[in-house]
Order: C-alpha cells, then structure tokens, then sequence
DNA sequence: CTGAAAGCGCTTACAG
DNA sequence: CTGAAAGCGCTTACAG
C-alpha cells in the first residue's frame, strides 16, 4: 500500500539473479544458450557434446541455481514435469469435500515416487457454472497432463482437452466413452454386502439412497439390487431415495413393515448417513440389537465421530480414496508417454466387518 | 499397454483446423497482431482503439472461435501465475500433517481469488534430512514465488533463495531476521489463557510443553510465564516438559501439590496432549470437576474424537491456520510484484471457550 | 489510432 | 560436436 515513490516502477523481478536462465548459463560457460538446453535436457538422438562441455554447462547451471520455467518449457512443446489436478466445485471446500483429502494424499505420493510436481489448478473455487469454467479449465494446458475429480463436472471443456489429444484423467466414475478414469467398483461391493445380509438371515432389507444422480449413487444401488436379488432378499420396496431431512417417519414406516436391517450410503454431503443414524438415536434404537445397519462408502469424518448408539465402527465397505489416487497418477503418466491408450480402472473396495451387523431382529 | 503401432508417433495436437490464433484473427479482420492483441486484453492504459476496428476484431475472433493460449500468455506476461507450496516432512504426511490441511485450504482460497495456480511440490516427500533437500528446494524456483512450512526447516537451501531475492514466505514463526513469515501470536493467546486462569482463582497450575524446540513452543512457554506472572500464579515450578509417555505419575504428583489446573499445548504430534487426556481417564478424574484444563492450539483431528471425561470442546484458544495461509498468499504475491519489502505478520488466536475450566477443586 | 519489432524462456531442426 | 535461427502464442513499449 506504501507507494513510495520507488524509482523503478514495481520492476518484475526484484534485483539479482533470482531467477537465472538458460542464457545466463550460456554466458558463464562460453557456450550458445541452445547448447545449454541440449545439454540440460539430456540426450537428444543422435546429438552428442563433448563431455567438457557438459561438465562445464552443469557446473554453471548448479553455480547459477538455474530451473527450467515450466511455462516456457510447455509452450516450446515440451513436458516440464508437471502433473496437474483439478477439482471441481470449490477446490478445497472446507465443510464438504473433507472427503477429497485422502484422494489428494494419495496422488501427492505417487506424483512424488514418480518425480512429478504437482500443479493445482484453483479456477473451481469462484462461482461454479461460470462461463470461466472453461477458461480455468483450458489452464491446465500448463502441465504434462491433468487429473479431474469431483463429482459434477462441466462436459464441453473437458470435451475439448479430449479433442485436442491432451492426457488427462479422472478420479472417480466416468460415463463418457473413451475417456479415462479410475473409479471404486461399487457395484460389487454393495452387492457384497447385500449377500452379507441375507447370510445373516435378512430378508426385508431398504436401502436408503442420496436423491442425486451421480455415477457413484447409481453403481451402488445397481449392486444392492443385483446383489439382493442374487441372494434372495426381497427387492420389491427396497430402493428409496432420500435428501437425509424425512427420515424419522421412515424408519417407523420400516419397522412397522418388518424390516430388519437398512443400508445406506456415502457421499460428500454425507446427507443419507447422517440423516439416518440421527432418526435411529432419535427412535432411541440400538444397532445390531434393534436393526442391523450397512454403509457404502468411507464416512467423510477421518475419525469417525462415534454414532449415538452404534457401538463401533459402521459395517460396510470402505473406498480405497488413496490408492485411487495412486492409481490415477500412474495412468496419467502412462497416457502421457503415450505407453497407453484411454482405458478404465476400477479398483476393489474394502469390505468393513464393523459392529451394526447381526442377526435380524423384528420390529416391536 | 498395448503398443499398437500408431502411424504418427504420438501427435500433440491431432489435425484439425488447429486453434486459431491471434494471427489468424489479425488476418481476417485486416489488421496486425499486436492491434487484435490490444482489442482482446481490453483497455490498456491509455490506448483507445476506433470502435469499428474493435468489432472487427471481436467479430473475428467470435467467428473463429479463439481463445488466449494461456501458456502463451503466461509466458509473456513474465510471470507465470503460480505460487508455489513446500512442505517439509512429508509433504502429506497422512498421518501427522492432517494438522496442515487447513492450512492448505486457505492457501487455496486465496490463491484461487487471487487467479493464482499452485505448485505443489513434492520433493520433501522422499527420505528427509537428505542432500537432495537442496535439489528439492531449488525446484522452487519454477514458481514466480512460493510459501513455505512445516516445523523443521533446512535452513542452508533457503539461505540462498533469500540471497538470491527469490520471493517466499514462511508460514508459522521463524526467528531468521529479514525472512518473511505469517505467523500467530502464541504469546499474548498464551497470556491470556494464564490469566483467564488466574480470574477464575488458580493460583498453582502447571504447563505441560513437548519437549521440542520449535518457535512455536517457545513462544508458548513465553507467554505462559509471562502472563502466569502478570496475573500473580505462582511460576515455580511451573514448565514442565514431556515426551507424551511419562504424564501419569506427574499428574499424581500435582494433585499432591495441590496444583488446579493445567495448561498444555497442541502440535503436529499430538503428544503432550494426548498424554495429558489419556493420564486423566485412567485417574478417574473428569475435567473441570476434578481438575481444570486448558490448550494452547487446535487439536488436529477436525471433528475434535471428545475426549473421555470431558464434557465438551477443551478451553484454551485455536490457532487461525486457514486465515494464516490466505495471509500468506497476500503477502507473497505483494513480495512478488515489489510492492512489498519482506516482513512479518503475526494474527490473533481465537479464544476457544470450552467446557474444561472452571473455579479450583483442590486434589484429595 | 495502429503497425512493426522485440521479447517472455524454452526446444528443435538445420547448417556448419 | 556446436552455433545461429526460427518458432511456440502472446504482451508491451515505441514509432509513426
């Protein structure tokens, strides 16, 4: 705020040599500044400098601290190491997206054991569905190739990255033909766990779902209804849809019908889970002992905030957020190097024993 | 994985009428490059341009549907819109670091309003403490400045960016003078907790810091004994230092000597925090009943686990990491444009009322 | 009011 | 084996 009457006008950069180039490195090793990106990019086909030549450009790139500008680098056309991630909606929302974080961990390592710096592109955070949407996206040229996550994403810009053949993945389920991404198998898991209830002796089951129609919303009841079906379960009345506010005149509607145990899910709104373990404490129920309860998805929450009445953690199944993260990075690369073409991944989930599973027990 | 023998090795950019460019525009409106340049970026100082070439151009370059390169533009604006991110100690750490995340979401926040990208860089994440910290610093260089953090620091790599007039700061205390950081005022929050303690008729209370040398523990102590002896406690005896293992036989101890209350603090580890609370359950006592409790800092875990035998949140105060990382971005991007000289900002904790402190209940 | 030129920092043929 | 040149797509003084 203090403008005082500096001489120079706000000069870009400072003073000294903060940020030397290859040019400068030219000068102190008496060589053309195209020897020094040869040099510095290492072999090129075919060319080959005299090794007193190497020595000395390296000598004075160390000496100078010099470090490729990764935009210059891409605009040249070339990689500069950089794998970029893009989040939709609020990049770091503080309330929701907790849930995003273990993904984030996981593409952090793997993007470190790889040598990759990762750039994270913020243009999601303002007004979401802006027409800016695509501006921010089309800034993701500035790395090697980019990773996508959250779950509504704006189609026509990443249409045209696909277009134009730049790499990119995403972190999650994927409808769009040809487009990679790496995702959760949800269908067999939440069939997994629906078999798991009528091993127990269920057989009046609900499964309580989000009214949101994401790709990972519709895998999950396709495998509840699959696998319930597959196990004998009842499957007529079994899917309901909620927005976690109407859940109380539910569950008594439930145990006046015989209902025994009720599955539910996870998303980043948590709104199904949370709507339904605050209606059973209210109903002052206990789980397994008055109804046995599954979860699809890790709760967002790291350490889990206990359930009122639930004596352990919620059984279920767990996402593998890490190593989807892991993975994603691994097939970036691979798309990148042009060593593969666009392809999916699905990754198992973990099955959690948990403690709200037993025996049913009918309603009063 | 599959290499099937694509003709063109891998083209960058497909076919296509290749995106146009300001050129092409130039072209079609019948005028230069530099002019359709100046109508795109809109109204520089001074420059009017006549308002039939301005629809011209804007008409063009609707027709042909351009967009900015903006790796082009990045690179000619001399400065490439990205802010750089260093961790030290594993960059994301999953276990200890979740005490960074918020931090990292006001680092985002406030990049994002600022149209500014992120590096993340992710050199910290391999075997700490090695050579390769230098390299893994210098890489920092690719950002047009960047934000460091994390408790234990190379200082030499860091020397030299400062010697160099490389841009950063610091995000949590530092001691170095003419080194730039954002920190929190540890000292009068930790005053003020003594006090608070004093008005609610402590006399004898003990502080209970881990016994490691960070700015911020320092700071802590400071204003604890400062504050202890602005408010008339009793200050012998009053520091003592732990590991986190050792903390059942002192608190019998202080209930022999009549101590009221306690004060610890939170870090990245947890520890003395976490010593303190379990020491407590298994004496049997329940705070503020038997015993007052204070915290100097967030505990970790967002949805703070409650703690057993604590009603509520625990007292003390909460350290304003997301506004000190949006603090930090302001501060870097005014080093970055020289309007700035290097200096420090320290902001206010928020007192945290909390539900473990109450009047003196002498032990048995 | 607009054009011609230089430059951002790099890569990549192409000559010597 | 290395230098000189052109080019990536834009911005920014500087002349007219």
């Amino acid at each position: 705020m203090s403008e005082t009457a500096s001489p120079p006008p706000t000069p870009p950069r400072p003073n000294g040599r903060a940020k030397p180039r290859q040019s400068d490195i030219a000068r102190a090793a008496g060589v053309s500044q195209a020897t020094v990106s040869l040099v510095l990019r290492g072999a090129t086909t075919g060319v080959v400098l005299a090794p007193e030549t190497r020595r000395r450009v390296l000598r004075a790139a160390e000496d100078l601290g010099y470090v490729p500008d990764p935009v210059a680098t891409r605009l040249a056309a070339a990689r500069n190491g950089m794998l970029g991630l893009y989040t939709f909606s609020t990049t770091f929302p503080t309330d929701v997206a907790h849930s995003y974080y273990p993904v984030l961990v996981g593409v952090e390592e793997e993007a470190a054991a790889q040598g990759q710096d990762l750039i994270l592109f913020t243009g999601a955070s303002r007004a979401a569905g802006t027409t800016s949407d695509a501006a921010a996206v089309r800034r993701v040229r500035a790395a090697d190739g980019c990773l996508f996550f959250g779950r509504h994403v704006p189609e026509d810009p990443i249409r045209r990255l696909s277009e134009d053949g730049f790499p990119f993945v995403y972190i999650g389920r994927r409808e769009e033909p040809g487009i990679s991404h790496v995702g959760a198998d949800y269908v067999s898991a939440s069939a997994e766990v629906a078999a798991r209830l009528a091993a127990l002796g269920h057989h009046r089951v609900r499964y309580l779902r989000e009214n949101d129609d994401a790709p990972a919303s519709t895998d999950r009841e396709r495998g509840v209804v699959d696998g319930a079906r597959g196990a004998g379960l009842e499957t007529v009345g079994l899917v309901e849809r909620t927005d976690g506010g109407d859940v109380d005149a539910r569950l008594a509607r439930w145990r006046d019908e015989g209902v025994t145990a009720v599955v539910t899910e996870e998303t980043d709104t948590g709104a199904a889970l949370s709507g339904l373990t605050a209606a059973v404490a209210r109903a002052g129920l206990s789980c397994p002992g008055d109804l046995s309860l599954a979860l699809l998805g890790t709760p967002a929450a790291a350490p889990a905030a206990p359930v009122t009445g639930l004596a352990g953690a919620i059984s279920g199944f767990g996402v593998p957020m890490r190593e989807m993260g892991r993975a994603a990075v691994r097939l970036l690369l691979d798309l990148i190097e042009g060593s593969a073409a666009p392809q999916s991944h699905l990754l198992a989930c973990e099955p959690v024993a948990g403690a709200t599973l037993g025996p049913p027990h009918p309603g009063r």
